[in-house]
DNA sequence: ATTTTTAAGTGTAAATAAAACAATTAAAAC
DNA sequence: GTTTTAATTGTTTTATTTACACTTAAAAAT
């Protein structure tokens, strides 16, 4: 036997969500679709799966593809599979979240592909289904930056605790305490308090830490709750 | 344009993880497989996602196949895409994983399938990926039942409180101190106390409690906490 | 009938964690 | 040197979680 008899084949691809932050906004990052249908439009990065490659490999093909970048953040999300998703002909897509930092990310790179930053609050009209695949990430990076420290992955390897809070003010569209979240923070033992001092954001300056890469390892998959009130928070 | 060109195809299938609690142990129910490769070897429930249905619809169809049951809780876990995980041809498989109450479930509607529940602890080899969709779906189980309330839909309509401890003990491989476990499961306001007892597990009896649909419903995503120490718990 | 056995059911105090809250300080700008 | 701005830091109060043991209902045994 080398085929399974009378079952219908079809096309699987990846689309990738990817996410990033600019000090004020979680952003994600859209294409102009550069073949029909939809030719034009905006819309998630995306590919066909290959037939030597499973979707881990097609996500972080297409990812250094439109990025350049290797290696980051990048979890499957959800499979979609609606018949008619695709017009053209049947397509299951399994999407994918990504957390870049978005300063390593060069826009030449992609010239290509026209790619645009744009603000999860202002999002241009999507094709297919990709408005319910950002949402479905939406909900995920809330649901998981809730409970591991995910959050430090959209940020550069240098970062201030004031930055950190702005991230986590804006993904969550709260405001915390900063004398309890800096406290909260630092009780990770996840942070390293570094000599120098970010003087952008402010005259007096905020002090840079970097992560603590070993206990960022190890505890990566126990809670966390950086988020106040989680138990009432609905994601 | 009707297919898009010199992309490869190829077939997609559903693999279901069934779990269910006697009471005693978690167990998962496996088939053995009809059809070659591996025919007559130890098997998740599956079968190929057809031309018509997305893959919600096809794991509802082949668990309805299997126990006979409808409208179980059923969700998404993962693909499983390697391009030699399926010897005959390549098949992208998407993992479900469900939760049934085991006594609902008729052993006689599938006997075709020769389907057997295992403990836990005590699975045969699978074929395939599978051992590892199983891995993947025990951890999700235990991530999404320390927050949220899905445990109840392993056990009947009515259940006493000393059996709902029991399962997430045995869930959690843990124990739990008896009075903190009832304190913590009637604050959440999800049970209702029937009038009756449950004479079966001890001379006393335990009260019956049926769940407050309209509670679990609404509070289905926000987060609970019934394992002590959840901080610790990793997964 | 009385006693024994077994698991169900229940309350309180101590410890820990989370939330609320505001003054001081570093450094640039003026 | 004065002003301005945001960073930094600690304590008190409140809420939650944990630890811990005796009483009771009901069947079974005597």
């Amino acid at each position: 036997m080398n085929r399974y008899y009378k079952q219908s084949r079809g096309l699987n691809a990846v689309d990738c969500i990817i996410f990033g932050f600019d000090g004020e906004n979680l952003k994600i990052l859209l294409i102009k679709r550069g073949f029909e249908p939809e030719k034009g439009k905006w819309s998630l990065m995306g590919g066909f799966v290959q037939a030597n490659e499973n979707l881990d490999q097609a996500s972080n093909r297409i990812l250094k593809q439109l990025t350049g970048l290797d290696g980051m953040y990048l979890e499957q999300l959800h499979t979609f599979s609606d018949p008619d998703r695709d017009p053209i002909e049947r397509t299951i897509s399994t999407a994918y979240f990504a957390l870049i930092d978005l300063n390593k990310y060069e826009t030449q790179i992609s010239a290509e592909y026209h790619p645009e930053w744009f603000a999860l609050k202002r999002l241009p009209k999507l094709i297919f289904d990709q408005q319910e695949m950002v949402e479905m990430a939406k909900r995920r990076l809330r649901y998981k930056a809730a409970l591991h420290p995910i959050m430090f992955e959209l940020l550069p390897p240098r970062f201030t605790i004031p930055q950190l809070q702005n991230l986590y003010e804006s993904v969550y569209n709260t405001t915390i305490d900063k004398r309890n979240f800096s406290k909260r923070v630092l009780a990770t033992g996840l942070l390293i308090k570094q000599d120098e001092k970010d003087k952008s954001g402010s005259k007096r300056g905020a002090f840079y830490y970097q992560l603590n890469m070993q206990n960022y390892y190890a505890n990566f998959q126990s809670f966390l709750n950086f988020i106040p009130n989680p138990t009432h928070l609905i994601f």
